[in-house]
DNA sequence: GTTATTGCAAATGATTTGCACAAGG
DNA sequence: CCTTGTGCAAATCATTTGCAATAAC
């Protein structure tokens, strides 16, 4: 976990009166020992292979306070789960692309998104606080080739795409 | 309803071998009498007054179809029920701001911010297809006067701000 | 007459909550 | 100690579904 990370939850739990426990170090800890998004499920089940101690309830309610702190952050990637993403703290301003074709998720940053919703909410009378960007697109390589290794490495990894709520 | 949107609807309905019923009839009219985003529930309620017929069930396979003949778009205001968007079918490519303040949700078009999305997209190895951009955003009006016709209506209406899930 | 559609009530599934016990500070 | 945090199981709440009755075509 980052140190810049484990930095700010502190500060968080100091400001806020909490408490440091160890199911929060552990959950934070899985939470962002990798840069990929996951649901509330998902990290429930990697914490329970490091730690078969901590329930569910407690995992939801962590979720909730690393959100609150601003470390994680809930994306709507059209699924009926909440999904949390870890790379904020990294990449503050980034957005997300849905691969229609594999449900990969690609992130990317981009200055000029950011200027262009900065004018187009100052024309509209608004000062701009956040934005979330989703674009849903085809593999242009599965299109031209006939195979992409994003859609292999998907249909190998038996990930099934997310079903829509 | 405007008849460009009771025609696609029609057929869709012929297309999918589908019938044509009172609670399909009336579910879309109530839907499209006005641009208003709803949830599931609050459409439910509306069709209540017009017809005390229509089940809860219906209307929520209703709303499927009508997403599915892209009729209706779901769209994400970070709440806990999906809400409907009934302006695609005139403002086919348009987004979402929403005013922290008081909830309010503005729709924008913007030829530029589609334009960027293509050429990013591009850049990534994709096609896109489809994009949705929220902005969430604060009011200036409110920040420079101390207070905004918006912010006043939904206090008068009573109407609270959404609850984030 | 078939087959799709509806209403009802029960099921689902993610998330939240009340409460008694445990453990930080 | 005193208060916050945890685990458990039960509660919630939007949405979905099975099924028998009903209505399109």
């Amino acid at each position: 976990m980052d140190s810049g990370i484990k930095q700010r939850l502190d500060d968080f739990i100091s400001q806020r009166g909490l408490r440091r426990t160890g199911q929060r170090e552990r959950i934070a800890e899985v939470a962002f020992s990798r840069d990929e998004h996951f649901t509330a499920d998902e990290l429930f089940e990697r914490v329970c292979k490091v730690d078969g101690e901590t329930s569910r309830a407690t995992v939801y309610r962590t979720l909730g306070l690393l959100v609150e702190a601003d470390l994680l952050r809930q994306i709507d990637l059209g699924d009926s789960q909440i999904t949390y993403d870890p790379n904020f703290h990294n990449k503050p301003s980034h957005n997300h692309l849905v691969c229609i074709d594999c449900g990969k998720v690609v992130e990317f940053e981009d200055d000029n998104v950011d200027i262009q919703t900065d004018c187009l909410t100052r024309r509209l009378g608004y000062k701009a606080i956040r934005q979330s960007i989703k674009i849903e697109a085809n593999c242009e390589q599965l299109r031209i080739n006939g195979r992409c290794p994003d859609l292999i490495a998907t249909r190998l990894s038996g990930k099934r795409l997310r079903k829509k709520r």
